[in-house]
RNA sequence: GCCGCUGUAGCUCAGGGGUAGAGCAGCGCAUUCGUAAUGCGCGGGCCGGGGGUUCAAAUCCCUCCAGCGGCACCA
């Protein structure tokens, strides 16, 4: 006897084991034909499976959310059935579902190019009306070895050792074709809806390892239906518009260029905007306790020896070395690295003159402009560049400090993303690594710590068990954009080795030197990546305290030019950033160059305005627009315009 | 760094062995106009760099560089 309880809480008896299939079908005909796997207790399984005990089994069907995974998985096996066919000798290896679609790697030595994804998507669909049941099936580890040896699959074969022993092996058929697979999959090709499409192929490692083979991912996107397709097609476009390269050259905030590559040339608007960040920023730092310093670019290789870094990052570092010959011949010239990054500075400041337990916690910020060798493949835009400037801060303190300054850290944190537009972020926690220094007593303390700080905060807390750096546990900070895209910016690490490795000490109470630990701590991360997320974030219509251009003062006739350069100054008189277009233009075509430029206010004045002096302001995005007198303008846009923390 | 794709005017892009193209932007002139493109005219190019094939290369081949999409990396 199996009862099977269904969501709605009712309850049906079954005298023998029951396949998702038969549970469906008697349920309903309807249900029978939607059905497209079953999840047992939670699990998701194929509908062929059989239920043989007491459980809670619900029928999945396209509506279901949990459908997708399996309509991607399906539509990677699809992927490679239809490779296969077309393309005789090209190697299967793995092909998962993942966010919004799935890819599959394939082992061919001629490359996939775009063009033949029309091909390829066209059997895919042809496979699907082919209708094939997909059926799973148990085979034994010797015999699937051999058959993927004779059918020439190389790299199938050699994962077969890899699984673990004691599990059985599956694989699915589907036809003539079949992969090895955990499932669970759809009962028939024919239930893969056709809302599928190949987006990009790429190059990949034979298990993430650069050392093994190079294989080719296709890459692909499927859904339940052709109406959500095309709905994430279109958000595709729209996040396309985002893109800070391009909102960057059109609202000419800044550029790059080959001469300088992973280096931003920062133009007028794109630099008042970094200097409004700064501005707000160092207001927040101070309001914190915080006090600012400025370490040096070029120091001398050996101080870079001390901190370790030398022997774990040098393929990153740039050196500089002056053109002394004479020094160069004789083998004594100095190499500088130029730094990577701020903390040993930070240390060489903190040990200048004794320092005092009544010192700590010093909290160290700068503004630190750091170098770094990133491989040519990883450079983009202004996210991820060369040359970039961390809003790096060192707290030197006690371990019994580590608390308290955790709590103070999260909250200064949560304030500046909230003001700065991002009120939704999580948090990882990384705790202590295999490999690690400091005993586990101090371990226990500084995790302990970093826990209770973020919980005081009200922080969502994700475990990275392991994860932390072999100097520390840590906190990483993971904020949520506009589109529902994930960055990480933000981090909290707990360092017990940089203060023993550079010898920083510090007079205690009782008269002796101790250790101080440090907290390396950065909010924004990097001043570009951050500013390239922001312009993503706002796709370019930043808030009005942070716009570049806040105003524009345009005119109708000439005849309002006076007005107007009065009315411009008096923005300028109340700290606004306003610009004037009196040129001579219809004003439809200033307000539509303004608009693209995404400038937040526009003042509108003609013959009425001037003889009244009155402005019209007319906000970006919205038609609605309202008049009023200068002065009550000037002041209403002064207090718009405020910046969180004047 | 690896795989693939791309590189033509400031921008977006067409052309594809035989005189370098369009739209927008720019410049000039006219227009003084009320809420997202006024009209007419004029300039503008080592067709990414180097090498090769050819009577002839933007076009075909090789190579380097850069950008793009992934992979790997991200102290």
């Amino acid at each position: 006897m199996v009862n099977v309880t269904l969501p709605d809480g009712s309850v049906r008896s079954f005298e023998k084991p029951v396949s998702g299939a038969e549970l469906a079908a008697s349920i309903g005909p309807g249900l029978a034909k939607a059905a497209l796997a079953v999840r047992v207790d939670g699990k998701m399984k194929d509908l062929a499976a059989r239920i043989d005990r007491d459980a809670k089994v619900s029928i999945v069907t396209a509506k279901d959310a949990d459908a997708l995974e399996l309509i991607r998985h399906d539509a990677a096996h699809v992927l490679a059935q239809a490779v296969q066919e077309l393309f005789p000798g090209t190697q299967i290896t793995f092909g998962p579902a993942i966010e919004n679609g799935f890819y599959y790697d394939f082992a061919r030595k001629e490359p996939f190019t775009p063009e033949d994804f029309a091909k390829i998507e066209q059997r895919m669909r042809e496979i699907v009306d082919r209708n094939l049941p997909i059926e799973c099936e148990v085979w034994d580890r010797d015999k699937i070895k051999a058959w993927f040896k004779q059918h020439g699959e190389s790299f199938k074969a050699e994962w077969v050792d890899e699984l673990p022993k004691d599990e059985a092996i599956t694989v699915y058929r589907q036809g003539e074709w079949m992969d090895m697979c955990t499932g669970p999959h759809l009962p028939s090709t024919g239930k893969l809806p056709k809302a599928f499409k190949l987006t990009k192929v790429s190059g990949t490692y034979w298990r993430g390892n650069p050392q093994n083979p190079v294989l080719q991912r296709i890459y692909g996107t499927a859904w339940a239906s052709e109406k959500d397709l095309k709905d994430y097609l279109h958000r595709l476009e729209e996040a396309e518009k985002r893109d800070h390269r391009k909102l960057g050259r059109e609202m000419d905030l800044f550029h790059l260029q080959e001469e300088a590559i992973g280096s931003v040339f920062w133009h007028p608007n794109g630099w008042t905007l970094w200097r409004t960040i700064e501005r707000y920023m160092r207001a927040r730092l101070e309001a914190a306790g915080y006090v600012e310093v400025k370490t040096p670019q070029l120091v001398d290789r050996k101080l870079w020896e001390e901190s370790g870094h030398w022997e774990k990052f040098k393929e990153g570092m740039y050196l500089a070395v002056p053109r002394d010959e004479k020094a160069a011949a004789e083998d004594v010239a100095r190499v500088y690295a130029i730094k990577p990054m701020n903390c040993p500075g930070a240390v060489q400041i903190f040990k200048q003159g004794l320092k005092s337990y009544r010192d700590l916690p010093l909290r160290m910020a700068e503004f630190g402009s750091c170098h770094r060798y990133e491989p040519s493949g990883a450079v983009h835009g202004i996210m991820r560049v060369r040359a970039f400037t961390q809003d790096d801060a060192h707290i030197f303190c006690t371990e019994d400090q580590i608390e308290a300054e955790s709590v103070a850290f999260c909250d200064l944190l949560r304030t500046i993303y909230k003001d700065l537009g991002f009120p939704d972020f999580f948090v990882k926690y990384s705790d202590r690594p295999p490999v690690r220094a400091g005993s586990d007593d101090i371990w226990d303390k500084a995790e302990q710590a970093l826990r209770s700080a973020s919980k005081a905060a009200g922080l969502d807390l994700q475990l990275n068990p392991g994860e932390g750096a072999f100097y520390g546990p840590k906190l990483e900070f993971v904020l949520r954009d506009a589109i529902g895209r994930d960055w990480q910016c933000g981090t909290l690490q707990v360092d017990f080795v940089l203060p023993e490795r550079l010898d920083a000490s510090y007079i205690g109470e009782d008269g002796q030197r101790h250790r101080p630990v440090m907290l390396h701590r950065a909010i924004l991360g990097s001043f570009e990546r951050f500013i390239g997320i922001m312009i993503e974030h706002y796709a370019g219509k930043f808030p009005l305290w942070l716009a570049p251009v806040q105003a524009v003062v345009a005119t109708i006739v000439s005849d309002a030019d006076a007005y107007a350069r009065e009315v411009a100054a008096a923005l300028g008189g109340a700290r606004m950033r306003a610009e004037l277009d009196l040129r001579n233009e219809k004003i439809n075509l200033k307000i539509r160059e303004h608009s693209l430029a995404k400038v937040p206010i526009l003042l509108i004045l003609g013959r009425k305005e001037a003889e009244e002096r009155k402005v019209t302001i007319r906000r970006l995005g919205e038609e609605r627009q309202e008049s009023l007198a200068l002065e009550e303008a000037v002041a209403k846009l002064k207090g718009l315009a405020a910046p969180p923390l004047a």
